[in-house]
RNA sequence: GUGGAUGUAGCGUAGUUGGUUAACGCGUCAGUUUGUGGCACUGAAGACCGUGGGUUCGAGUCCCAUCUUCCACCCCA
Protein backbone atom coordinates (compact mmCIF):
# COMPACT_ATOMS: atom_id res chain seq x y z
CA UNK A 1 0.00 0.00 0.00
CA UNK A 2 1.28 3.31 -0.77
CA UNK A 3 1.32 5.80 1.86
CA UNK A 4 1.77 9.34 1.95
CA UNK A 5 5.39 11.12 3.41
CA UNK A 6 5.85 11.51 6.97
CA UNK A 7 4.36 14.39 8.42
CA UNK A 8 1.79 15.35 6.28
CA UNK A 9 -1.84 15.06 6.36
CA UNK A 10 -4.81 14.68 3.68
CA UNK A 11 -7.38 16.92 4.47
CA UNK A 12 -10.80 14.91 4.04
CA UNK A 13 -14.34 16.38 2.99
CA UNK A 14 -15.12 15.84 6.52
CA UNK A 15 -12.58 18.34 7.98
CA UNK A 16 -12.19 20.59 4.83
CA UNK A 17 -15.11 22.29 5.30
CA UNK A 18 -14.38 23.02 8.91
CA UNK A 19 -10.75 25.19 7.48
CA UNK A 20 -12.85 26.77 4.34
CA UNK A 21 -15.36 28.03 7.33
CA UNK A 22 -12.39 29.27 9.12
CA UNK A 23 -10.69 30.26 6.69
CA UNK A 24 -12.94 32.77 4.92
CA UNK A 25 -13.62 34.37 8.80
CA UNK A 26 -10.12 35.05 9.02
CA UNK A 27 -10.03 36.01 5.18
CA UNK A 28 -12.82 38.90 6.44
CA UNK A 29 -10.22 39.92 9.64
CA UNK A 30 -7.67 40.59 7.16
CA UNK A 31 -9.52 42.77 4.26
CA UNK A 32 -11.12 44.51 7.44
CA UNK A 33 -7.58 46.05 7.68
CA UNK A 34 -7.25 46.26 3.83
CA UNK A 35 -4.64 43.38 3.65
CA UNK A 36 -4.28 41.65 -0.23
CA UNK A 37 -3.42 38.58 -0.30
CA UNK A 38 -0.41 37.74 -1.82
CA UNK A 39 1.10 33.72 -3.49
CA UNK A 40 4.80 33.50 -3.96
CA UNK A 41 6.22 29.95 -5.22
CA UNK A 42 6.83 27.06 -2.83
CA UNK A 43 10.44 27.26 -3.41
CA UNK A 44 12.88 29.66 -3.71
CA UNK A 45 16.30 30.09 -4.08
CA UNK A 46 18.32 28.71 -1.00
CA UNK A 47 19.83 31.63 -0.41
CA UNK A 48 16.46 33.23 0.08
CA UNK A 49 15.96 31.54 3.23
CA UNK A 50 19.77 31.21 4.48
CA UNK A 51 19.85 35.09 4.67
CA UNK A 52 16.03 35.98 5.60
CA UNK A 53 15.59 33.49 8.26
CA UNK A 54 19.77 33.05 9.28
CA UNK A 55 22.18 30.87 8.60
CA UNK A 56 22.47 30.41 12.49
CA UNK A 57 18.40 28.94 13.16
CA UNK A 58 17.80 25.39 13.59
CA UNK A 59 14.87 26.36 10.87
CA UNK A 60 18.36 27.33 8.30
CA UNK A 61 20.23 24.41 9.66
CA UNK A 62 18.61 21.56 9.99
CA UNK A 63 14.87 21.58 8.78
CA UNK A 64 15.05 23.18 5.60
CA UNK A 65 13.68 20.92 2.33
CA UNK A 66 16.94 21.78 0.28
CA UNK A 67 18.30 20.35 -3.32
CA UNK A 68 19.83 20.56 -6.58
CA UNK A 69 17.37 20.85 -9.47
CA UNK A 70 18.44 19.75 -12.79
CA UNK A 71 20.05 22.76 -13.67
CA UNK A 72 22.30 22.97 -11.07
CA UNK A 73 20.53 25.29 -8.24
CA UNK A 74 19.92 25.49 -4.81
CA UNK A 75 16.44 25.02 -4.27
CA UNK A 76 14.35 24.94 -1.15
CA UNK A 77 10.38 24.77 -0.19
CA UNK A 78 9.74 27.62 1.81
CA UNK A 79 9.74 27.15 5.88
CA UNK A 80 8.17 29.80 6.21
CA UNK A 81 6.83 33.16 4.85
CA UNK A 82 8.23 36.61 5.46
CA UNK A 83 11.28 35.82 3.27
CA UNK A 84 9.27 35.04 0.25
CA UNK A 85 6.94 37.89 0.54
CA UNK A 86 10.05 40.11 0.96
CA UNK A 87 11.55 39.02 -2.29
CA UNK A 88 8.79 39.13 -3.80
CA UNK A 89 7.95 42.41 -2.70
CA UNK A 90 11.79 43.71 -3.60
CA UNK A 91 11.32 41.80 -7.06
CA UNK A 92 8.07 43.46 -7.92
CA UNK A 93 8.86 46.81 -6.81
CA UNK A 94 6.44 47.07 -4.30
CA UNK A 95 8.07 49.63 -2.50
CA UNK A 96 7.02 52.58 -4.91
CA UNK A 97 3.07 51.72 -3.83
CA UNK A 98 1.75 53.32 -1.56
CA UNK A 99 2.99 53.03 1.66
CA UNK A 100 2.26 51.03 3.87
CA UNK A 101 1.76 47.77 1.84
CA UNK A 102 -0.17 45.59 3.37
CA UNK A 103 -0.35 41.81 2.48
CA UNK A 104 -1.47 38.46 3.59
CA UNK A 105 -1.10 34.92 2.69
CA UNK A 106 -2.30 31.49 3.23
CA UNK A 107 0.75 28.69 2.50
CA UNK A 108 2.00 25.88 2.68
CA UNK A 109 5.29 25.32 4.53
CA UNK A 110 7.50 22.37 4.71
CA UNK A 111 9.96 21.55 7.88
CA UNK A 112 12.03 18.73 8.21
CA UNK A 113 10.94 18.15 11.64
CA UNK A 114 9.98 15.46 13.75
CA UNK A 115 6.44 15.08 14.01
CA UNK A 116 4.40 15.18 17.18
CA UNK A 117 1.04 16.82 17.40
CA UNK A 118 0.41 20.38 16.19
CA UNK A 119 3.75 19.83 14.16
CA UNK A 120 4.15 18.35 10.63
CA UNK A 121 6.67 18.78 8.01
CA UNK A 122 3.67 20.28 5.76
CA UNK A 123 1.58 22.45 7.19
CA UNK A 124 0.14 25.99 6.86
CA UNK A 125 0.19 29.16 7.81
CA UNK A 126 -1.64 32.56 7.72
CA UNK A 127 0.25 35.32 7.95
CA UNK A 128 0.30 38.81 7.59
CA UNK A 129 3.02 41.65 6.83
CA UNK A 130 3.02 45.21 7.13
CA UNK A 131 5.69 46.88 5.20
CA UNK A 132 6.90 50.52 5.57
CA UNK A 133 5.91 51.63 8.68
CA UNK A 134 7.93 52.10 11.27
CA UNK A 135 5.32 53.15 13.59
CA UNK A 136 4.60 51.84 17.33
CA UNK A 137 0.86 52.07 15.71
CA UNK A 138 1.70 49.75 13.24
CA UNK A 139 2.54 47.00 15.99
CA UNK A 140 -0.23 47.67 17.25
CA UNK A 141 -2.66 47.58 14.13
CA UNK A 142 -0.60 43.93 14.05
CA UNK A 143 -1.24 42.48 16.93
CA UNK A 144 -5.34 43.99 17.02
CA UNK A 145 -5.82 41.95 13.66
CA UNK A 146 -4.05 39.30 15.32
CA UNK A 147 -6.10 39.17 18.32
CA UNK A 148 -9.43 39.56 16.17
CA UNK A 149 -8.25 36.19 14.28
CA UNK A 150 -9.21 34.67 17.73
CA UNK A 151 -12.29 36.79 18.66
CA UNK A 152 -13.63 35.88 15.21
CA UNK A 153 -12.75 31.98 15.70
CA UNK A 154 -14.41 32.55 18.98
CA UNK A 155 -11.44 30.91 20.11
CA UNK A 156 -10.40 31.58 23.94
CA UNK A 157 -7.48 31.18 26.39
CA UNK A 158 -5.41 32.28 24.54
CA UNK A 159 -2.54 34.29 26.08
CA UNK A 160 -0.40 37.19 24.36
CA UNK A 161 3.11 37.90 25.44
CA UNK A 162 5.26 40.46 24.12
CA UNK A 163 9.03 41.46 24.18
CA UNK A 164 11.29 43.54 22.98
CA UNK A 165 14.73 42.68 21.56
CA UNK A 166 16.26 45.79 20.10
CA UNK A 167 17.41 47.15 17.16
CA UNK A 168 20.86 46.62 15.76
CA UNK A 169 22.15 49.25 17.45
CA UNK A 170 21.27 48.31 21.47
CA UNK A 171 21.79 44.60 20.26
CA UNK A 172 25.19 45.61 19.80
CA UNK A 173 25.84 46.92 23.29
CA UNK A 174 23.86 44.43 24.82
CA UNK A 175 25.60 41.15 22.94
CA UNK A 176 28.70 43.01 24.67
CA UNK A 177 27.48 42.60 27.95
CA UNK A 178 26.12 38.96 27.20
CA UNK A 179 28.98 37.64 25.60
CA UNK A 180 31.07 38.95 29.05
CA UNK A 181 28.67 37.41 30.91
CA UNK A 182 28.55 34.06 29.18
CA UNK A 183 32.44 33.85 27.99
CA UNK A 184 33.13 33.33 31.82
CA UNK A 185 31.80 29.80 31.48
CA UNK A 186 31.97 29.30 27.51
CA UNK A 187 33.39 25.77 28.20
CA UNK A 188 30.55 25.04 30.59
CA UNK A 189 28.06 25.52 28.21
CA UNK A 190 26.70 22.69 25.29
CA UNK A 191 28.28 21.83 21.96
CA UNK A 192 25.69 24.03 20.13
CA UNK A 193 25.74 27.32 22.57
CA UNK A 194 29.62 27.16 21.61
CA UNK A 195 28.64 27.82 18.03
CA UNK A 196 26.06 30.02 18.99
CA UNK A 197 28.45 31.64 21.13
CA UNK A 198 30.24 34.65 17.95
CA UNK A 199 26.99 34.22 15.37
CA UNK A 200 24.03 34.87 17.75
CA UNK A 201 24.71 34.78 21.74
CA UNK A 202 21.12 35.84 22.42
CA UNK A 203 19.79 32.49 21.24
CA UNK A 204 21.96 30.62 24.12
CA UNK A 205 19.35 32.49 26.35
CA UNK A 206 17.11 30.23 24.16
CA UNK A 207 18.59 26.82 24.85
CA UNK A 208 16.76 24.13 26.98
CA UNK A 209 19.86 21.86 28.21
CA UNK A 210 19.59 22.21 31.86
CA UNK A 211 23.40 22.62 32.39
CA UNK A 212 22.96 25.81 29.91
CA UNK A 213 19.56 27.09 31.80
CA UNK A 214 21.69 26.69 34.97
CA UNK A 215 24.57 28.68 33.59
CA UNK A 216 22.14 31.41 32.28
CA UNK A 217 20.44 32.30 35.58
CA UNK A 218 21.27 35.81 36.18
CA UNK A 219 22.27 36.94 32.80
CA UNK A 220 21.75 40.10 31.40
CA UNK A 221 18.35 40.79 29.59
CA UNK A 222 18.12 42.25 26.70
CA UNK A 223 14.91 44.76 28.18
CA UNK A 224 17.28 46.42 30.28
CA UNK A 225 19.29 47.51 27.36
CA UNK A 226 17.37 48.38 25.24
CA UNK A 227 18.47 52.38 23.68
CA UNK A 228 15.90 55.18 24.34
CA UNK A 229 14.34 55.29 20.78
CA UNK A 230 13.90 51.16 21.15
CA UNK A 231 12.77 51.37 24.77
CA UNK A 232 10.13 54.39 23.79
CA UNK A 233 8.58 52.11 21.29
CA UNK A 234 8.27 49.61 23.35
CA UNK A 235 6.70 51.36 26.10
CA UNK A 236 4.23 52.89 23.07
CA UNK A 237 3.34 49.59 22.24
CA UNK A 238 2.65 48.39 25.41
CA UNK A 239 0.17 51.71 26.59
CA UNK A 240 -1.65 51.50 23.43
CA UNK A 241 -2.44 47.88 23.88
CA UNK A 242 -3.68 48.61 26.81
CA UNK A 243 -6.03 51.66 26.06
CA UNK A 244 -7.25 48.73 23.87
CA UNK A 245 -8.05 46.33 26.28
CA UNK A 246 -5.66 44.06 25.12
CA UNK A 247 -4.58 41.78 27.81
CA UNK A 248 -0.57 40.95 27.93
CA UNK A 249 2.12 39.90 29.42
CA UNK A 250 6.20 40.58 29.08
CA UNK A 251 7.90 38.07 28.92
CA UNK A 252 11.82 38.94 28.30
CA UNK A 253 12.54 35.47 27.52
CA UNK A 254 11.15 35.49 24.01
CA UNK A 255 13.72 35.39 21.38
CA UNK A 256 11.76 34.14 18.28
CA UNK A 257 13.64 31.24 16.40
CA UNK A 258 14.15 33.69 13.57
CA UNK A 259 17.00 35.84 12.96
CA UNK A 260 15.23 39.07 11.02
CA UNK A 261 13.26 39.83 14.04
CA UNK A 262 13.74 43.38 15.74
CA UNK A 263 12.35 45.49 18.56
CA UNK A 264 8.42 44.23 19.45
CA UNK A 265 8.34 40.48 19.17
CA UNK A 266 4.86 38.49 20.19
CA UNK A 267 3.79 35.14 20.67
CA UNK A 268 -0.20 33.97 21.30
CA UNK A 269 -0.10 30.59 23.21
CA UNK A 270 -2.89 28.45 23.74
CA UNK A 271 -2.83 27.94 27.18
CA UNK A 272 -4.49 24.47 27.33
CA UNK A 273 -1.92 22.89 25.08
CA UNK A 274 0.86 25.72 25.72
CA UNK A 275 1.72 25.44 21.94
CA UNK A 276 2.34 28.86 20.16
CA UNK A 277 -0.56 29.46 17.57
CA UNK A 278 0.03 32.36 16.10
CA UNK A 279 4.15 34.12 16.76
CA UNK A 280 5.41 37.80 15.36
CA UNK A 281 7.53 40.77 15.35
CA UNK A 282 9.10 43.83 13.78
CA UNK A 283 11.44 42.40 11.09
CA UNK A 284 13.33 46.04 10.29
CA UNK A 285 16.49 45.18 8.78
CA UNK A 286 15.20 42.20 6.31
CA UNK A 287 14.19 44.42 3.51
CA UNK A 288 17.60 46.09 3.22
CA UNK A 289 19.56 42.83 3.93
CA UNK A 290 17.58 41.59 0.45
CA UNK A 291 19.21 44.50 -1.41
CA UNK A 292 16.56 46.89 -1.07
CA UNK A 293 16.42 50.72 0.88
CA UNK A 294 16.00 50.31 4.20
CA UNK A 295 12.59 49.54 4.75
CA UNK A 296 10.88 49.07 8.61
CA UNK A 297 8.29 45.94 8.82
CA UNK A 298 6.30 43.72 10.76
CA UNK A 299 4.30 40.73 10.62
CA UNK A 300 2.70 37.43 11.83
CA UNK A 301 1.92 33.92 11.34
CA UNK A 302 -0.30 31.32 12.69
CA UNK A 303 -0.25 27.79 12.08
CA UNK A 304 -3.64 27.05 10.50
CA UNK A 305 -3.79 23.12 11.74
CA UNK A 306 -2.77 24.30 15.47
CA UNK A 307 -5.81 26.79 14.79
CA UNK A 308 -8.13 24.60 13.24
CA UNK A 309 -7.29 22.12 16.42
CA UNK A 310 -8.85 25.16 18.61
CA UNK A 311 -11.51 26.17 16.00
CA UNK A 312 -13.05 22.68 16.36
CA UNK A 313 -13.24 22.38 20.01
CA UNK A 314 -14.82 25.62 20.77
CA UNK A 315 -17.32 25.49 17.63
CA UNK A 316 -18.60 21.84 17.68
CA UNK A 317 -21.63 22.65 15.93
CA UNK A 318 -20.09 23.89 12.18
CA UNK A 319 -22.47 22.79 9.39
CA UNK A 320 -21.67 21.57 6.37
CA UNK A 321 -23.17 22.32 2.91
CA UNK A 322 -25.79 20.05 1.94
CA UNK A 323 -27.52 19.30 -1.24
CA UNK A 324 -30.66 21.63 -1.71
CA UNK A 325 -32.44 19.40 -4.28
CA UNK A 326 -32.56 15.29 -5.42
CA UNK A 327 -33.77 14.66 -8.31
CA UNK A 328 -34.87 11.01 -8.41
CA UNK A 329 -35.95 9.93 -12.20
CA UNK A 330 -36.38 6.26 -13.54
CA UNK A 331 -36.06 5.67 -17.15
CA UNK A 332 -34.50 6.83 -20.00
CA UNK A 333 -36.61 9.87 -21.22
CA UNK A 334 -36.91 10.61 -17.64
CA UNK A 335 -33.05 10.80 -16.95
CA UNK A 336 -32.73 13.10 -19.89
CA UNK A 337 -35.14 15.11 -18.28
CA UNK A 338 -33.70 15.07 -14.90
CA UNK A 339 -30.27 16.10 -16.46
CA UNK A 340 -31.79 19.20 -18.33
CA UNK A 341 -33.41 20.28 -15.37
CA UNK A 342 -30.30 19.83 -13.02
CA UNK A 343 -28.44 21.53 -15.49
CA UNK A 344 -30.45 24.98 -15.44
CA UNK A 345 -30.54 24.77 -11.67
CA UNK A 346 -26.95 24.20 -11.22
CA UNK A 347 -26.10 27.78 -12.93
CA UNK A 348 -28.60 29.16 -10.35
CA UNK A 349 -26.14 28.20 -7.96
CA UNK A 350 -28.44 25.11 -6.41
CA UNK A 351 -26.62 21.83 -4.97
CA UNK A 352 -28.47 19.68 -6.64
CA UNK A 353 -27.76 15.55 -6.33
CA UNK A 354 -29.00 13.01 -9.03
CA UNK A 355 -29.27 9.37 -9.77
CA UNK A 356 -26.04 9.00 -11.77
CA UNK A 357 -25.93 4.75 -11.22
CA UNK A 358 -29.29 3.94 -12.50
CA UNK A 359 -30.71 2.89 -8.98
CA UNK A 360 -33.67 1.34 -8.42
CA UNK A 361 -36.48 3.91 -6.80
CA UNK A 362 -36.16 2.87 -3.16
CA UNK A 363 -32.45 2.94 -3.45
CA UNK A 364 -32.12 6.66 -4.55
CA UNK A 365 -34.78 7.28 -1.73
CA UNK A 366 -32.44 5.97 0.73
CA UNK A 367 -29.81 7.89 -1.04
CA UNK A 368 -31.27 11.51 -1.03
CA UNK A 369 -31.81 10.98 2.20
CA UNK A 370 -28.63 9.92 3.17
CA UNK A 371 -27.09 12.85 1.92
CA UNK A 372 -29.28 14.60 3.58
CA UNK A 373 -30.83 16.11 0.21
CA UNK A 374 -33.35 19.32 1.57
CA UNK A 375 -36.06 18.58 -1.13
CA UNK A 376 -37.02 15.56 -3.31
CA UNK A 377 -38.05 15.55 -7.02
CA UNK A 378 -39.45 13.02 -8.60
CA UNK A 379 -39.23 12.41 -12.05
CA UNK A 380 -41.17 9.16 -13.72
CA UNK A 381 -44.02 8.84 -16.90
CA UNK A 382 -46.81 10.46 -15.37
CA UNK A 383 -44.62 13.42 -14.74
CA UNK A 384 -43.13 13.56 -17.63
CA UNK A 385 -46.75 13.33 -19.03
CA UNK A 386 -48.47 16.04 -17.32
CA UNK A 387 -45.29 18.08 -17.12
CA UNK A 388 -46.74 18.35 -13.65
CA UNK A 389 -44.62 17.05 -10.59
CA UNK A 390 -44.00 17.21 -6.44
CA UNK A 391 -40.97 19.09 -4.47
CA UNK A 392 -41.13 17.19 -1.35
CA UNK A 393 -39.66 18.84 1.73
CA UNK A 394 -37.44 16.03 3.39
CA UNK A 395 -37.61 17.75 7.23
CA UNK A 396 -41.24 17.78 6.84
CA UNK A 397 -42.55 15.98 4.48
CA UNK A 398 -44.62 18.67 3.07
CA UNK A 399 -45.05 18.65 -0.64
CA UNK A 400 -46.10 21.00 -3.30
CA UNK A 401 -47.08 20.99 -6.99
CA UNK A 402 -44.59 22.09 -9.59
CA UNK A 403 -44.43 22.63 -13.03
CA UNK A 404 -41.65 20.00 -14.58
CA UNK A 405 -38.96 23.11 -15.51
CA UNK A 406 -36.29 24.76 -13.83
CA UNK A 407 -38.06 28.25 -12.81
CA UNK A 408 -41.08 26.93 -11.69
CA UNK A 409 -38.67 24.47 -9.56
CA UNK A 410 -36.44 27.08 -8.49
CA UNK A 411 -39.87 29.39 -7.17
CA UNK A 412 -40.28 26.04 -4.90
CA UNK A 413 -36.83 26.19 -3.96
CA UNK A 414 -36.98 29.23 -2.47
C1' G B 1 18.86 13.78 16.35
C1' U B 2 17.61 11.02 21.49
C1' G B 3 14.18 8.07 24.64
C1' G B 4 9.20 5.50 25.26
C1' A B 5 4.60 3.46 23.20
C1' U B 6 1.77 1.89 18.78
C1' G B 7 0.06 -0.73 14.10
C1' U B 8 -5.67 -6.53 12.77
C1' A B 9 -11.42 -4.71 6.43
C1' G B 10 -12.94 2.56 5.14
C1' C B 11 -13.48 3.58 10.80
C1' G B 12 -13.64 1.55 15.99
C1' U B 13 -12.39 -3.04 18.23
C1' A B 14 -11.93 -8.91 19.63
C1' G B 15 -8.53 -12.70 18.80
C1' U B 16 -6.93 -17.49 25.23
C1' U B 17 -0.33 -20.73 26.95
C1' G B 18 1.70 -20.19 18.95
C1' G B 19 -2.85 -24.81 16.33
C1' U B 20 -7.72 -25.64 10.90
C1' U B 21 -11.76 -21.23 7.16
C1' A B 22 -9.11 -14.26 11.52
C1' A B 23 -14.48 -12.45 14.74
C1' C B 24 -17.81 -8.17 16.01
C1' G B 25 -19.97 -3.18 15.66
C1' C B 26 -20.38 1.12 12.49
C1' G B 27 -20.07 2.29 7.43
C1' U B 28 -20.67 0.60 2.07
C1' C B 29 -23.71 -2.15 -1.60
C1' A B 30 -28.05 -5.08 -2.73
C1' G B 31 -32.80 -7.09 -1.44
C1' U B 32 -37.58 -7.24 1.44
C1' U B 33 -40.14 -2.45 -1.27
C1' U B 34 -41.71 0.51 -9.90
C1' G B 35 -44.02 5.59 -6.93
C1' U B 36 -41.88 8.31 -1.69
C1' G B 37 -36.70 8.19 2.88
C1' G B 38 -35.19 7.67 8.13
C1' C B 39 -36.76 2.08 11.48
C1' A B 40 -36.46 -3.16 11.01
C1' C B 41 -35.00 -7.70 8.84
C1' U B 42 -32.03 -10.71 5.10
C1' G B 43 -27.75 -11.10 2.31
C1' A B 44 -23.09 -9.53 -0.08
C1' A B 45 -18.51 -7.22 -0.77
C1' G B 46 -14.30 -5.79 2.01
C1' A B 47 -8.04 -7.87 5.84
C1' C B 48 -2.25 -11.97 2.33
C1' C B 49 -3.17 -9.11 10.52
C1' G B 50 2.13 -2.01 8.64
C1' U B 51 6.51 -4.01 5.71
C1' G B 52 10.80 -7.37 5.33
C1' G B 53 13.46 -11.20 7.48
C1' G B 54 13.95 -15.15 11.30
C1' U B 55 12.42 -19.23 15.03
C1' U B 56 8.83 -23.41 14.43
C1' C B 57 5.75 -29.14 11.68
C1' G B 58 2.71 -24.61 12.27
C1' A B 59 3.10 -17.24 13.57
C1' G B 60 -2.09 -12.12 13.94
C1' U B 61 0.32 -14.29 18.44
C1' C B 62 7.54 -15.31 19.70
C1' C B 63 12.50 -12.76 17.98
C1' C B 64 15.18 -9.01 14.87
C1' A B 65 15.10 -5.02 11.50
C1' U B 66 12.43 -1.18 9.17
C1' C B 67 8.40 2.23 8.40
C1' U B 68 4.09 4.83 10.33
C1' U B 69 1.41 7.18 14.11
C1' C B 70 1.38 9.02 19.12
C1' C B 71 4.10 10.93 23.64
C1' A B 72 8.52 13.29 25.86
C1' C B 73 13.21 16.05 24.89
C1' C B 74 14.43 19.68 21.23
C1' C B 75 12.43 23.29 18.09
C1' C B 76 8.54 26.20 16.45
C1' A B 77 3.36 28.08 13.94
Amino acid sequence: MLQKPKGTKDLLPQESYKWQLAEEKIKKVLESYNFKEIRVPVFEHTEVFQRGVGETTDVVQKEMYTFDDKGGRSITLRPEGTAGVVRAYLENGMGSMSTPVKLWYNMGMYRYENVQKGRLREFHQIGAELIGSESYLADVDIILMANNIFKTLNIPNIKLTINSIGCPKCRGKYQKVLKEFIGKNIDSYCDTCKTRFEKNPMRILDCKEKKCKELNVGAPMMIDYLCDECKEHFEKVKSTLKLCNINFEVDSSIVRGLDYYTKTVFEFIDEKSGLTVLGGGRYDGLVEEFGGKPTPAIGFATGVERLMEMYEEYNPNLEEKIPDLYILSLGEVQNKKAIEISEALRISEVIVEKDICERSFNAQMKYANKINAKNLLVIGETEIQTDIAKIKNMKTGEEKEVKLNPNSILEKLK
